[in-house]
DNA sequence: TTCGATGCAAAAGGTTTGCATGGGT
DNA sequence: ACCCATGCAAACCTTTTGCATCGAA
């Protein structure tokens, strides 16, 4: 299943003459072994060195700005020093909203399909009143996650006072 | 309208201890007069700079930096070199989503009635299914624009091979 | 008078680039 | 064999920071 992303995204740039060298091969399976880890260029890096210890910072940087022009991976810049990528149309998990949250830092998927719906009815409704093409988009909805709201409460874990 | 606005903002601050200095209040002058015109820091730089030509840079960014801090302001990232700051909250144009054209790369505000209404639904929806409390979003649409649209018909403007 | 805010210039640091070399096709 | 892709290190460029000075409260 992995392998045939795999295939479609090899396929294809050979197909548009662009070479499947060693470095892209491992970091496109460092991407696909990671889909839902929210990675940044530096953690595709790290990652992409222990498969292949020789591969350099600039040619990662290079490879996922490939990726990005040919529409198989997508960032995200959560604020002014978060970001991450994600693939774009794996079959199951296609570009969705997130939520960050400002208290713990996650980022969190949201794949529920009712709010996907909803998504997709609020898209179209923008394409017809303003006769634009969407191609892609970028939700994010910042606040604060469930679990940290729970423990906000004043009752919840009254001792233990953490310090950064 | 605007006085007012400055006045709440500047009231705010000066409640939190903050002090309301020259240049503060011409950057602050300068976002609510170009309140619908997508300013980055750089734009601000200048356009204080005709005001008040010995502020620096990096006051700019210091200012920025706080107004955002604060709530006051925005940022969007549209993509990795292109980004503004939007007033949170005047009256009449509270955050909104925007729409990117890729030809163009004029940015969009949309602020019409209905879809503001549909996304609202859509963050309600959220947040009863997840639990979250959400007190902010950024939400960007790319695709190609009406006007791009019609020049992309293949009657319209048949001639002219134009080269970056 | 106090201490937060500013200006200047220097530092930072993530990303990009030039160039010689390597390796797909 | 061709020429795109890579590795390395240097360059880039926007943003941040240190420090002396200024000025709002």
């Amino acid at each position: 299943m992995i392998k045939n992303i795999f295939k479609n995204i090899s396929q294809t740039f050979i197909k548009n003459g662009h070479r499947l060298t060693n470095q892209r091969r491992i970091v496109i399976e460092v991407i696909l072994n990671h889909k839902t880890d929210h990675m940044t260029v530096e953690d595709i890096y790290e990652s992409t060195k222990t498969i292949s210890p020789n591969i350099s910072l600039s040619t990662v940087y290079r490879i996922v700005d490939f990726l990005k022009q040919n529409n198989i991976i997508h960032k995200l810049q959560v604020d002014d020093d978060h970001y991450f990528y994600e693939l774009i149309n794996t079959e199951g998990s296609a570009i969705h909203p997130h939520f960050i949250c400002k208290k713990c830092g996650k980022t969190i998927d949201i794949l529920n399909e009712d709010i996907l719906n909803h998504a997709a009815a609020c898209q179209k409704n923008i394409t017809s009143t303003y006769d634009f093409k969407i191609v892609s988009s970028t939700i994010l909805y910042y606040g604060i996650c469930s679990n940290c709201l729970e423990k906000l409460k004043p009752n919840a874990l009254p001792k233990k006072n953490k310090k950064k």
